[in-house]
RNA sequence: GGGCACGUAGUCUAGCUUGGACAAGGCACCAGCCUUCGGAGUUGGAUGUCGUCGGUUCAAAUCCGACCGUGCCCGCCA
């Protein structure tokens, strides 16, 4: 159920009869006039007959509104046609309209703004992918909600999703961190343990660059953790669980949920890597090389791709000369694993039970076997300074014959958020102060004050339970809000603001509709006549609601593949959800719901209904809570 | 050297994919609106060479080219 979709269409198919035009290039003419008294929908299509029919665009709107209001009937939400300038102007019967979009939104309820057209389809979604050895600053945060929200919007359109982590727990920042550990005993306190490596780290790092003993023992540190069965590894296992626990509880915090963890230790010794490597060699760009600089490393050849061929080495190594995998190498096998390419070879295990009820699986080496499919698509959500390598993984692909699977890698690139004068750094300890964790409490105290502030008598545990849903959906709010392909500069007097294009004002736009709804429960109910609507806010009201589903859709839509990245506008949504929400204020102030007389209160108590519907799956979608007080 | 992205009022942004009517908002600032369903709201006001210069078009913030500024990328690193 799609109104806005259906409204759209009977205006094409007047069009159309009328110009005896070609539905589509008459579907390319529609646009929404900057004015709505200028019209509902407009139509350029007398600025492409004027050659044609040489007469000027402003005749031929003229004809084309008198033909197309001599067809129009009583009972159509089309009312009228008017030409001004060369446009044609649609003007949608106020009173029917509004009828269509409240049935449509209050028939539904939670299902509205879902469409199947996406329906059997498979989506992966990679995200955040953090090391497990910091905790999450408000860079992984954008990351993981734009992944979040990614998944959330495909699913409203049909697609099943499959949202996974990566755990790069070989790293030299695992060994690093894994060295300090095996030396000395660990000092806990009362700190959060992904806090208390990340500190750790920017220690170790000053060591790693100053003590060349350190460095070599971290260097054999790192060698050993490819053996699982070896002293150091069975120490970063403990340390990387422990640590990746605690960056959950973040994510949990978020409202970030995950199917399943892909372990790079997983990949390495699972038997992934050989049986990928022995199909990348089945490829002639892919080989061995006998000689230079790069002898007995396992490259592939890019000198005839035309987007490498300007690259300073036009051989990108895959497999080091000592048999060990680049992170191409990697990338590369694990793609091969999301299209099920190569025959799954992981086993799984619970690796922990999370908050919204589902457990999140990892793979490991114990575990049971699974086989969890192929994916018709999948969305790696990546920093967009990593078009370049991304986009080497899917050529490579491609070289390899997988062609189609290729064409649906998808780069979801963002720009990182940074601070004023620097970026966040782990070594140098620059996100000390900007973890998700602390921005978090920040944002939730503040949010407690104004609770605690409005609702003077409400328990302890309303006042926490609300302040965590504002306080959390604000700093989600602000991360989708921004274009993905725009730098943030992370401020908190932006961050804690909770007055105009913030997700408060959308829960509180929606705690307004609860309570009148609350309110009229007690009253008698009368019969009513929807049509009766036809005041400028019930109508403009009423357009927006009517608008979610193709809202959604045109987002999907706009998931365009270019050479260095797919883009993916999030802030779409949120932007939607602010305009619903002031066009909901703005009814709020001019159409009284409970004090008008009973007809009337009982049709707009209807869409009152309808935009609560709306809106709370609006942000369903971008993961915010909806709230009934605040 | 090659490539990618961004440049819009004091400030932060939307609009650019798919060209269309006087460029749309937030914050901050000024002035109104509570005997009225919740003022995290609403109404009004001031603020603009849409980076620059060309081109395409009936029409350019939007498409194309050149240039300027900013950030990022081009390792057997991680």
């Amino acid at each position: 159920m799609n109104p806005w979709d259906s409204v759209k269409n009977l205006a094409v198919s007047l069009l159309a009869d009328v110009t005896k035009l070609d539905v589509t290039r008459v579907r390319e003419s529609i646009e929404i006039p900057p004015d709505p008294n200028l019209g509902d929908l407009a139509s350029t299509v007398s600025f492409q007959l004027a050659k044609q029919l040489k007469k000027s665009p402003a005749q031929i709107a003229n004809e084309i509104a008198e033909k197309i209001n001599a067809r129009l009937e009583t009972t159509m939400v089309f009312e009228r046609a008017e030409s001004r300038g060369s446009y044609v102007n649609l003007f949608l019967n106020r009173g029917r309209f509004v009828k269509f979009a409240i049935e449509a939104a209050n028939q539904l309820g939670q299902e509205y703004g879902r469409t199947a057209v996406y329906k059997g389809h498979r989506a992966l979604i990679e995200f955040p992918a953090v090391n497990p050895s910091k905790p999450w600053h408000i860079g992984h945060a954008r990351n993981a909600v734009i992944g979040d929200m990614l998944g959330n919007v495909l699913q409203t359109v049909g697609y099943k999703v499959a949202r996974i982590d990566y755990i790069n727990n070989l790293g030299l920042q695992i060994a690093q961190l894994a060295w300090k550990l095996l030396q000395e005993t660990e000092n806990l306190a009362n700190i959060k343990y992904d806090h208390y490596l990340g500190r750790l780290y920017v220690d170790v790092q000053k060591a790693f660059e100053t003590d060349e003993k350190a460095e070599n023992e971290i260097r054999e540190i790192a060698r050993q953790l490819e053996d699982p069965d070896s002293e150091a590894s069975k120490k970063s296992i403990s340390m990387v669980t422990a640590c990746l626990l605690a960056q959950c509880q973040t994510s949990y915090r978020l409202g970030i949920y995950h199917d399943y963890q892909v372990w790079e230790s997983d990949i390495a010794h699972s038997g992934l890597l050989e049986a990928a490597r022995n199909m990348m060699l089945e490829c002639e760009n892919v080989v061995k090389l006998e000689e230079g600089d790069k002898a007995g490393c396992i490259v592939v050849k890019l000198d005839t791709i035309d987007e490498f061929k300007d690259m300073q080495e036009p051989y990108k190594v895959l497999f080091r000369s000592d048999g060990t995998r680049t992170y191409t190498g990697a990338d590369v096998a694990l793609q091969m694993w999301k299209f099920g390419i190569v025959q799954d070879p992981f086993r799984y295990q619970v690796f922990d039970k999370q908050p919204n009820g589902k457990e999140v699986l990892r793979t490991s080496v114990k575990g049971k076997k699974k086989n969890i499919g192929k994916f018709d698509v999948v969305f790696n959500v990546v920093g967009s300074s990593q078009a370049q390598p991304q986009r080497l993984v899917y050529t490579i692909l491609d070289l390899l014959g997988y062609k189609t699977q290729s064409e649906n890698s998808h780069h979801v690139a963002y720009e990182f958020v940074g601070l004023e004068d620097t970026d966040f750094s782990g070594r140098k300890g620059t996100w000390i102060g900007y973890t998700v964790d602390e921005i978090l409490d920040r944002a939730v105290e503040l949010a407690h004050d104004e609770v605690a502030k409005r609702n003077p008598d409400e328990t302890d545990e309303f006042k926490g339970q609300v302040a965590t849903q504002v306080g959390t959906g604000a700093v989600r709010y602000m991360l989708l809000k921004a274009s993905p392909d725009r730098k943030i500069t992370f401020r908190w007097s932006e961050a804690l603001d909770f007055d105009g294009d913030a997700a408060p004002y959308l829960q509180y736009s929606h705690a307004r509709a609860q309570r009148i709804i609350e309110k009229a429960a007690e009253e008698t109910q009368a019969e009513t006549d929807l049509t009766m609507l036809s005041s400028a806010s019930e109508f403009a009201l009423a357009k927006a609601i009517a608008m979610f589903p193709e809202e959604i859709l045109e987002t999907v839509r706009s998931l365009k593949k270019t050479m260095w990245g797919t883009s993916f506008y999030s802030n779409k949504i949120s932007s939607y959800g602010y305009g619903l929400a002031n066009l909901f204020s703005k009814f709020y102030d001019s159409c009284p719901v409970l004090k008008a007389e009973p007809a009337i209160a009982t049709a707009r108590l209807e869409l009152v209904k309808a935009f609560r519907t709306t809106m709370a799956n609006c942000l369903r979608i971008l993961g915010i809570q909806a709230v009934e007080r605040m």
